[in-house]
RNA sequence: GUGACUAUCGUUCAAUGGCAGGACAAUGGUUUGUGGUACCAUGAAUGAGGGUUCGAUUCCCUCUAGUCACC
């Protein structure tokens, strides 16, 4: 990546990352677009609020409808009319997610992890399916993602220090298998995908760094952080940064997997993080939660926002704007009062104007970031 | 007008001669490499009056209201 400005060691890292499709500000926050759509958004949409990145996802693109025919309709950009970049993810964390939420549900997560790859049943018709670090990048690659993650395996909270660290171990293993088979697939491309690492180690410090130092010998177009957000305190997270930043070379960008909460991603910007992709706008405001500015200037306490949740009684009689401090639609056109009466009958407007709102507010948050 | 049946949270359906339960709705909360539909918590009822009984929402009587049938 490049720097926006002369760049020094401890700095805020503000800069650009260039990719085959196009070249994306950073840091960026990246709405999530998992089965090829920002849900309840149209991708001019997206873009006009400020998105020049969106994440797809390997697995359920693959399990619908299939990366073949992507391939075919000429691509996950064209099938889905996004300009902008794509990077997709490699289907190990949902996997995992979806296994543990399977469990759950029956009792049993039917996920087997081997050496070669991992083995799991769709949870909506039980077919059976294997993934390994190849398939996962000829899907991506089938795609054609933009930046393409590896396969990892994405360990839960809390985790032995002996399991966290065979995991890791052999998610250095795939690492490489799916370099070696990137390299082999895009030899004599003129434009080719970038490739992200995945560091894991859960809680450890020795295991993270260890991580960090196996997938920099691989060596990558840029480097993840994974595994974090899983149930750990969240003050570790301030230590996972501390234990795997130093380690990654200042010009290839890092990227904080499913982050987070407004101050989380300022405090891992200052830490020196370039890239964040979260559920939390377009999910919370789905159930109705949405994020309101309470001043113009950034900190690392969070107290530059308050949430509210527009079902509650005392919205009900409210016509005044979500967030006045907002530029976007919903609050330069609705008042509060509208927006609670849309979500208490279940209109499908009410998802797609607080998605709007809560995506705007993210995007701002990061458009401020890199202002200064 | 006569007869039968019914009456339980806001709605709907349970249960019981001994702490009246669920669902939906309501209210509050949760959500971190998506779970559009999810999860947790809270408040909320035996139509009115009398009788039997240690104790009645339950059994009996009257009233009121509703539904159905007949006139």
């Amino acid at each position: 990546m490049s720097w926006e400005k002369e760049y020094t060691s401890g700095q805020r890292r503000v800069g650009k990352l260039e990719t085959k499709s196009g070249v994306t500000p950073t840091p960026v926050f990246m709405p999530i677009a998992t089965k090829g759509a920002v849900k309840h958004l149209l991708p001019e949409e997206v873009k006009a609020l400020g998105a020049s990145v969106i994440l797809g996802n390997t697995y359920h693109l693959w399990l619908r409808p299939g990366n073949e025919l992507i391939a075919r309709a000429g691509g996950l950009h064209k099938f889905m009319d996004w300009d902008g970049l794509i990077l997709t993810d490699s289907g190990g964390f949902q996997v995992f997610s979806l296994g543990a939420r399977a469990k759950e549900r029956f009792g049993m997560s039917g996920v087997k992890i081997s050496e070669e790859g991992v083995e799991f049943s769709d949870p909506k018709n039980g077919n059976r399916y294997f993934l390994s670090p190849e398939i996962s990048i000829d899907i991506q690659l089938d795609l054609g993602s933009d930046i393409i993650m590896v396969l990892d395996e994405c360990p839960p909270y809390p985790c032995t220090r002996e399991y966290a660290k065979s995991s890791l171990e052999r998610t250095t293993r795939w690492a490489k298998r799916a370099k070696e088979h990137f390299e082999e697939k895009v030899k004599g491309r003129e434009k080719r995908p970038l490739l992200f690492g995945i560091i894991q180690g859960s809680v450890y410090e020795d295991l993270r760094q260890e991580s960090a130092k196996q997938l920099l010998e691989i060596g990558f177009d840029g480097y993840a952080i994974g595994g974090v957000a899983v149930g750990e305190p969240r003050e570790t997270l301030k230590d996972v940064l501390a234990w795997t930043l130093p380690s990654i070379p200042e010009d290839k960008p890092r990227y904080l997997m499913g982050l987070g909460r407004p101050e989380e991603i300022v405090r891992a910007v200052e830490a020196g993080v370039d890239m964040f992709d979260c559920v939390i706008p377009t999910r919370e405001g789905r159930h109705g939660r949405l994020f309101i500015w309470t001043g113009e200037d950034l900190n690392l306490e969070g107290s530059f926002y308050e949430t509210i949740n527009i079902g509650n009684e005392q919205h009900r009689e409210d016509f005044s704007p979500v967030d006045s401090l907002c530029d976007c639609h919903l609050c330069t056109h609705y008042t509060r009062a509208y927006l609670r009466h849309l979500f208490t009958v279940d209109e499908p407007l009410a998802g797609r104007l607080a998605s709007v709102h809560n995506l705007r507010f993210y995007l701002r948050m990061m458009e401020k970031l890199r202002e200064k």
